[in-house]
RNA sequence: UCCUCGGUAGCUCAACGGUAGAGCAUUCGGCUGUUAACCGAAGGGUUGUAGGUUCGAAUCCUACCCGGGGAGCCA
């Protein structure tokens, strides 16, 4: 909302504290104010200090500003308080003065409730003892509205559990926490795009209503699409991605996907994001590269733009700053025979459980690429590997620290005869795959990609425990409000 | 779906067969440098629901509802 209208006329005097609304402030709104000005003319209200966020203070010490956002938290003594000032950038601790403000604005701001909404106007002060080294010492305030004690704001600053919490995710993404979490969501989903898009990859987004199921139909949630026709949710674009490959080279997609697994681990969600890039002309060998590229760029912005959220998470940064190429390599083979010697009861064949996936990577630093998998656990189009036709091209990425794999894939079958025969072991009615056939007709060629989960991706970067809090409004298994 | 843990004040928890309690939040009072401020006081409860055992149930038993963690499957 913009604030600063040169033309509007200004008030002869600083109003030292107005109300907006007074039904839902419950305070007298200043003698000689009409509140239904001010909507119109968006000049009385805080004065002539330009509006900034917290989050650039450092760059106007000294000077008089207005900031605008909610009360986080409020420390009083009888003549001086400190309000705690969020503005969804930051948080800046206020500092009125009784003896220094009229009695009004004092009292005002004293019995202010927790996330009451404000625009304050002062002074910033570098100040040592201050969390961000600065201050603003208040000289005016807005109160755009008291918050009633009859209703308090649900999430104190104290503890609360992760049933409450979750049943007020509205509110909860207020918190320190969960706005640090968000922002390095962005900064992951940014440097994501930026590393496909400086790569010449184009972003060619696929259907999220899809007529049939990618690998099999049993995660598949079912929507009646206008009465006549059973649709699912997309689970993966992998199969459009490949079309959309042979059409333009080097492409990905991005968006959210639906399995409805009856999963109930700290790693699932039934609605998630994933980014899946294919590539024409491509082996596994390229999407291994493409893959560790890709989580060595985002782990470094990470680290290099979201420092501040790091730090407010807690985050170990050493953990992130030892992920950089090459990550170790090892086959199906070999990381069986690694999980048997560090006792894992897993045998040849076998998909890897997360406590296996947590064995292999505990005495790594970074991500461990393991390929070539048994082609019974993979999808039916992984290329056989030309050696030993019983293994799938296939990669996965499983990130250290428990966290998993944060990223599948790998070469797929570009002969047509192969293909069609697969689709039969696989019992897939080949009429509906005739479409994806014709990538195999016009044109063939070795080809590959793959999926990463970003909200997988985001809990490594955060050390979250849970991937709920890496989503603003995750969707689970006994979860889907608000 | 299976295994496992839990549901007590607005929130976090205690009481574990014998009068339901504390901290935080809220209200009132005090405090000019607080850092989840502190000090004093007050209000706040049909112990998830329905049955059962018992002189007596938050506590023991049964069923159901709701949620947490995990397995399988996956990103």
């Amino acid at each position: 909302m913009e604030k600063s209208d040169a033309n509007a006329p200004r008030t002869a005097a600083p109003v030292p504290v107005v109300v907006r609304d007074q039904r839902v402030a419950g305070l007298p709104a200043t003698a000689g104010i009409d509140p239904a000005n001010f909507q119109e003319s968006g000049v009385l209200l805080t004065m002539s200090a330009p509006r900034v966020r917290i989050s650039d203070i450092a760059h106007h010490d000294g000077q008089t500003v207005s900031i605008a956002g909610w009360l986080y938290n409020i420390r009083r003594s009888g003549k001086i308080c400190f309000p705690l000032l969020r503005d969804g950038s930051g948080i800046i601790q206020c500092v009125a003065v009784k003896a220094n403000l009229p009695e009004e604005l004092f009292e005002a701001l004293k019995d202010l409730t927790q996330e009451s909404s404000l625009i304050v106007t002062g002074k910033v002060r570098a100040e040592a003892r201050a969390q961000g080294g600065f201050e603003l010492d208040v000289e005016s305030a807005e109160i755009i509205q008291r918050v009633s004690e009859a209703d308090p704001y649900p999430i104190t600053p104290k503890d609360h559990g992760i049933d409450f919490l979750m049943d007020h995710r509205h509110l909860w993404l207020r918190s320190k926490r969960q706005a640090a979490i968000l922002r390095i969501r962005h900064e992951v989903i940014k440097s994501i795009r930026d590393y496909f898009d400086n790569q010449g990859f184009t972003l060619v987004d696929t259907p999220i209503f899809t007529p049939a199921a990618c690998e099999g139909t049993t995660t598949l949630f079912e929507v009646n699409y206008f009465d006549e026709e059973k649709l699912y949710l997309t689970q993966s674009g992998q199969l459009y991605n490949e079309a959309n490959a042979m059409a333009l080279g080097k492409v990905y997609c991005f968006g959210p996907t639906f399995r409805a697994e009856k999963s109930k681990t700290r790693r699932h969600l039934t609605e998630f994001w994933m980014v899946e890039p294919e590539m024409a002309y491509a082996d596994l060998e390229d999407v291994k590269a493409l893959a560790e590229g890709l989580v060595v760029y985002c782990v470094g912005r990470v680290l290099e733009n979201r420092k501040a959220e790091l730090e407010v998470l807690e985050r170990d940064v050493k953990k992130l700053e030892s992920v950089t190429a090459p990550f170790p390599r090892m086959s199906y083979d070999d990381a069986v025979k690694v999980l048997q010697g560090k006792g894992s009861d897993i045998t040849w064949g076998g998909d890897f459980g997360n406590t296996d996936e947590t064995l292999l990577t505990q005495d790594s630093d970074r991500p461990i690429l393991v390929d070539r998998y048994p082609s019974e656990i993979k999808a039916f189009y992984f290329q056989p590997d030309a050696e030993n036709d019983k293994l799938a091209l296939g990669v996965d990425v499983i990130a250290p620290e428990g966290y998993g794999e944060i990223i599948g894939g790998g070469q797929r079958i570009h002969d047509p005869e192969l293909l069609l025969r697969r689709l039969k072991e696989h019992d897939l009615p080949p009429e509906a795959f005739n479409w994806y056939m014709d990538l195999r007709k016009y044109g063939t060629v070795p080809h590959g990609g793959f999926g990463m989960g970003v909200e997988r991706f985001v809990a490594w970067m955060c050390g979250t425990e849970h991937i709920r809090e890496c989503i603003a409004y995750p969707r689970m298994l006994y979860r889907t409000r608000p």
